[in-house]
DNA sequence: ATGGCTGTTTGACCCAGGTCAAGAAAAGAC
DNA sequence: GTCTTTTCTTGACCTGGGTCAAACAGCCAT
């Protein structure tokens, strides 16, 4: 695996110099984590930030008796996370576990700090740190303001686009904690819509009513 | 006033060095705003970012048809806020309203991108911009997971510490608006808690139960 | 003071969605 | 394959808190 490549193809690495890239690939460590697997749990210490390669992880926090969780975000692939403890605070504000089948790179706290002397690097890095405060910001608004099946085209138009046809890997469990609600609410959300006949779901194909994001408003996730 | 006291007072610019502090000072832009005044709303363009000085400033996002609103967060005063248009994006990802007569610094973007070149300064950039990340994970979680109630006496801990005794300048309306409800249900609350023995509230002084803060769990609002 | 505006309280009502429980179906495990 | 575990669905039920409306209370400005 040439993982100068995977490091190019991230949004946050892309522009980011091939003499730095190979620095960087050469320190970065590839780790393969299996569905369900957690990465690291909130509190514990950690010295890396991690790469999302191919997959997906969703960052989530829990509650006060470890009752429910609330997940603060679904990650794509090329995205990062974890940067937190590079600075500040050693010890992780989230959970993080991985949904399927993903490739992690870790990127070791020292590194980063080398590449952020220089200018450019460190203009992006600020620039992703402000976008994701920005896409904290937005999710607030959505989990206040937005009842379950708006957020649940929002989760899809977020992570998949607007498509007619998806072909989602995430169960619907994990989805459902995705858009912050229960497998229950979710199921007969999914019923209502099916019987309306704006979705149907099957296996892992969901396919939506032709013309369904016409006329919609466009989440507006910055950008 | 002095500014460069000012700046040195607040959390930010604690460390900054004097040279840097006197140049800064020079270049901010002090502006006194009176309650309700609105400082920006979102999606206007900016080019400064802001330090609140005394007062108390609201931010919050609007829903699609000018609906309700979030707070995404209630500051305080020494906080800088609106730091998101420094890079990447000119316009504000949120809107902002002053709760009583405040005073803010307006610290113009090219000042900041200057001191941004010193090391030190841009380490402790660095970490405020991750506080303020922390800080919203932690309120996404604190808006799934705890009820009104208890977002009341979180609200009260992280903005005035532990106390028996409060002074409150805030407007009830205000107030509900920070914990994200409505002055109705708020209302109500503080009459079951002032029936039960809780709290008292005349004026704008509140008055807790002897021993109430004890045996509960401290906000874990990170550091 | 008087009139107008904003904030506060209370009552009545309602409903989205959480919880509990119990099958059904699917996915792994061996 | 068969057994076990997880996921998914459906039903019944319940409640926190949002909404609407109406009466009040303060407060400022003229």
């Amino acid at each position: 695996m040439d993982i100068v490549k995977v490091l190019r193809h991230s949004d946050f690495f892309r522009d980011t110099g091939e003499r730095n890239l190979t620095a960087l690939a050469a320190i970065t460590i590839p780790k393969k984590v299996h569905k369900r697997q957690t990465l690291f749990l909130e509190g514990e210490r950690g010295h890396s930030m991690y790469l999302l390669v191919y997959g997906a992880v969703q960052l989530f926090k829990s509650g006060p008796e470890g009752t429910r969780n609330v997940v603060i975000r679904t990650l794509s692939p090329g995205e990062i996370f974890a940067e937190v403890v590079l600075f500040e605070q050693d010890s992780y504000p989230v959970s993080a576990v991985a949904l399927e089948e993903s490739l992690v790179l870790m990127i070791p706290k020292r590194q980063v700090h080398c590449l952020l002397a220089e200018e450019r690097f460190r203009s992006d890095f600020i620039t992703m740190l402000m976008k994701k405060q920005r896409l904290l910001a937005e999710r607030i608004r959505v989990l206040a303001l937005h009842d379950v099946e708006e957020r649940f085209f929002l989760f899809l138009e977020e992570r998949f686009g607007r498509k007619q046809h998806y072909s989602v890997r995430l169960s619907k469990k994990d989805i459902a904690a995705a858009i912050d609600t229960n497998p229950e609410t979710l199921s007969r959300l999914l019923h209502r819509l099916k019987r309306d006949g704006v979705l149907s779901w099957h296996e892992k194909e969901i396919s939506l009513r032709e013309g369904f994001w016409d006329g919609r408003r466009e989440a507006g996730y910055g950008e």
